[in-house]
DNA sequence: CCTAATTAGTCAACATGACTGACATAAATT
DNA sequence: AATTTATGTCAGTCATGTTGACTAATTAGG
């Protein structure tokens, strides 16, 4: 190959690496709009992923929200503790098992989480609306292929739950991230 | 409405809170390789950025850095200066303006740059085989869509780099972000 | 019924990566 | 010569994560 060429191989890796910026970029400013607002209650990015899967998952338990966060309990519990404490979170003990406590949004929790999620929603919406239908249900597609398969099954199911379709894939070439964790 | 029903606004709020969090979850597990690999080195996040940024972009000056990232000067005096101590990059005084320092990798930091990124590209060339090409080029305009305005210019300039062309939007609809930020 | 396991909370210590504010130094510009 | 610029540094703070050990309440199983 002459100096100053480049391979197709390397023109690939410039283009993946531009996507990978594009990611770290993508996620900064996607989270940026809501960290603002965050913080004029003292709350962070820690906060709002509580008061989130609080407030669209009503009836949570302390467990759950470790298993999805993964975090450790200790993490969890001084950002719950704040909201609790702030009257954005209620606890109640589970009525089958009273060992467990079941987590609530209070209508302050459910306002300001609606707020975050309008924010976020709308950036969304705005994204998708820059591409065809087709490409938005790929888009998702792509976003649940950067996730780790261990993880899959209760992203999947979220998924569903609001009525997106996972398909298939049609092949099997560069899906093999059984190795990746 | 009858009760139990749902409006189609509702069940699109429903399918956009899916992808919010689908986001939370595909950056997370995208990272996780990556970060995996930087604990053996006792290094963060951070550290990735800095070197990423240094070796992909050599002579980058310290300045160019603070604006890419967007954090303050001391934030990036500890982790920059851990890479230096290490071994990682090196700093040498500009040749036009010798108050400058631009930034390169060493051997041993463009080493670790090549293993992150072929972690992270491999992932992203899986994701993206699971989609049609006309959906790769859309679901890279829509990460791109998700950033805010005011940061484009640097972020389509490392695209175009790349080789990849951002299309003019169709429509402007969903596309006022002037008001964010 | 008593022991095991489960669910949650708490204490203590620590690491990382951000922040603010103030100040220092060298080099370039005017 | 004075000012501006690019960088570095000192000192302190905060947010969010980690480990490890321990307690308390409650449920489940032999």
């Amino acid at each position: 190959m002459a100096a100053g060429e480049s391979s197709p191989v390397d023109a690939d890796i410039q283009r993946l690496t531009a996507v990978v910026e594009l990611i770290f970029f993508a996620y900064r400013d996607f989270t940026g709009e809501a960290d603002a607002v965050l913080k004029k209650f003292d709350f962070g990015r820690a906060h709002h992923r509580v008061l989130h899967f609080v407030t669209w998952r009503p009836g949570l338990r302390v467990a759950d929200l470790l298993e999805i966060l993964k975090i450790t309990k200790q993490s969890l519990a001084r950002v719950l503790k704040q909201l609790v404490d702030r009257g954005f979170i209620l606890q109640e003990a589970g009525e089958a098992d009273r060992r467990e406590r079941r987590l609530y949004p209070t209508a302050a929790g459910r306002r300001l989480a609606e707020q975050l999620r309008a924010l976020q929603t709308r950036r969304i919406a705005g994204a998708l609306g820059e591409i065809e239908p087709p490409a938005q249900a790929a888009a998702v597609q792509f976003l649940l292929a950067l996730t780790t398969s261990v993880n899959r099954s209760a992203i999947e199911q979220s998924l569903a739950n609001a009525g997106i379709g996972v398909p298939e894939p049609a092949n099997a070439i560069g899906r093999d991230r059984s190795r990746t964790k």
